[in-house]
RNA sequence: GUGGCUGUAGCUCAGUGGUAGAGCACUGGAUUGUGGCUCCGGGGGUCGCGGGUUCAAGCCCCGUCAGUCACCCCA
């Protein structure tokens, strides 16, 4: 075993597992596009200033899990830690708010976070996300969700639950904070030590701690969902409306609550249920951040995104039938036919189908067995008599039948 | 970050202080021009790493690294 090893919590994909990471890529951008949005790359350095005013401060990845650095000029840089930072820097630098009123973008890569890893959860993670700049919802917030479901559905993944809850706008939370502090001060000595510890710093976390001592005060705690403003209310009923004009099943948490600052009126998670999950269940987790893109500087933009975590859609992802990668496997009988064989591999090629070959020079059995594994459809067999006669042997493998094939009708033969 | 469990071949794992093993995978042959099934053979290991106890350590002890489970947090 060699002493180089790949950093803690950072994992190869190597290309024998790879084929289920496209599915899972190729149906996002299928799905995505389908609601109409388009992808946007952006880098995976970033200022640290970026991170430290979006994510907010005071939460854990900005306090203890950012991998952040200084480059040679003495900037401090961050190697992003989740995508909607660098979008919403990308939608201000670009002045995108001044081309369209409604932009509607996606992303797919690698996020890092100096977390322990676990199952499900890595330090370099690969997340795919949607964000709607300039519509204040609330149909657009149902058509997020409903786009999430119909992903995970077209992967065979139905075994799951969408939560939403609205946290409210302007004051709403503030307001909520104070009354939720109120309920639970009095009662902090019956709470789990992590809760008090909560209290003070984020007491809406209480509500969803899983300490069973914090869940029997939590269930009396005041909800949220009392504490929206009219405006607020309204949106969120036609948010459940919508999804219930769709069909899309979910279930109001008023004690969802999630970690990152930003967040206003719609939030949503999507748990799975089945699969090989542990405690990292969160498949997918969005919201509204309405107030952000004023906050970094730009016009006051309504805001919405979500992001999932790909490492775990793997974990709950049923196997499906592999496609053949290859149209054919040229095999050679002889070592001295090789550069024959060679030449007839490149020929199928350039008529655009998939082909490999063995060109070692080692047993036929040894080829053909190549030839089975590498799931082609046809071996085609260059031995001499074939060749003295214009012809190759044109094995199906999964029949077990063999013809003699003209060359000259090879490819028509394969496009069958 | 806290606590528990586990590290033996590429993979899954057996091995109860005394010569390093099996199945699968890879590879050669049985069949000198034909895969999958069968049979026979072969390669592949500093037993995660470092230290300690012992005549002797894969096995016991300590440390460390990695994985994993729960918590924390989150996708």
């Amino acid at each position: 075993m060699s002493k180089l090893r790949s950093v803690k919590g950072m994992n190869d994909l190597l290309p024998s597992e790879i084929g289920r990471w496209h599915r899972l890529e190729r149906a996002f951008r299928e799905a995505v596009e389908r609601y109409g949005f388009a992808e946007v790359r952006t880098p995976i350095v970033e200022p640290t200033a970026l991170f430290v005013r979006s994510i907010g401060e005071a939460t854990d990845i900005v306090e203890k899990e950012m991998y952040t650095f200084e480059d040679k000029a003495d900037k401090s840089l961050t190697l992003r830690p989740e995508g909607t930072a660098g979008c919403v820097r990308a939608y201000l630098e670009h002045s995108i708010g001044n081309v369209e009123p409604v932009s509607k973008w996606y992303y797919l890569g690698p996020m890092y976070r100096r977390e322990r890893p676990a199952k499900g959860r890595y330090r370099q993670f690969y997340q795919a996300g949607c964000e709607v700049y300039g519509d204040p919802g609330p149909y657009v917030d149902a058509e997020l969700i409903d786009l999430v479901v119909s992903y995970l559905s077209s992967l065979g993944i139905t075994e799951l639950e969408v939560q939403i809850n609205s946290l409210g706008s302007g004051d709403t939370r503030e307001r909520y904070r104070d009354s939720l502090l109120a309920y639970l001060r009095p009662l902090a000595s019956k709470l789990s030590e992590d809760s008090q510890r909560r209290l003070e710093r984020n007491p809406l976390r209480v509500l969803d701690s899983k300490a069973p001592e914090d869940q029997a005060i939590a269930a009396e705690a005041p909800s949220l969902l009392d504490h929206l403003s009219e405006d607020d209310r309204a949106h969120f009923a036609d948010l459940c409306a919508a999804l219930d004009a769709f069909g899309t099943p979910y279930r109001v948490e008023p004690k969802l609550v999630r970690g990152l600052d930003y967040y206003t009126r719609t939030l949503f998670e999507v748990k799975g249920l089945g699969g090989d999950l542990g405690a990292q269940n969160t498949l997918c987790g969005g919201g509204r951040y309405d107030g952000m893109i004023r906050e970094l500087g730009g016009a006051d933009t309504p805001a919405i995104g979500f992001a999932m975590g790909l490492e775990r859609l793997l974990l709950c992802l049923p196997d499906a039938e592999t496609a053949d990668t290859l149209d054919v496997f040229v095999i050679v009988q002889k070592p001295e036919l090789r550069l024959e064989a060679a030449k007839i591999a490149r020929a199928l090629r350039a008529e655009g189908l998939a082909v490999d070959a063995d060109l070692r020079g080692t047993s036929m059995k040894s080829q053909l067995r190549r030839a089975d594994r590498s799931r082609a459809r046809f071996a085609a067999v260059i031995g001499e008599a074939e060749l003295a006669a214009g012809k190759v042997q044109l094995k199906d493998l999964r029949a077990g039948t063999q013809e003699d094939v003209e060359r000259s009708s090879l490819v028509a033969r394969l496009s069958r």
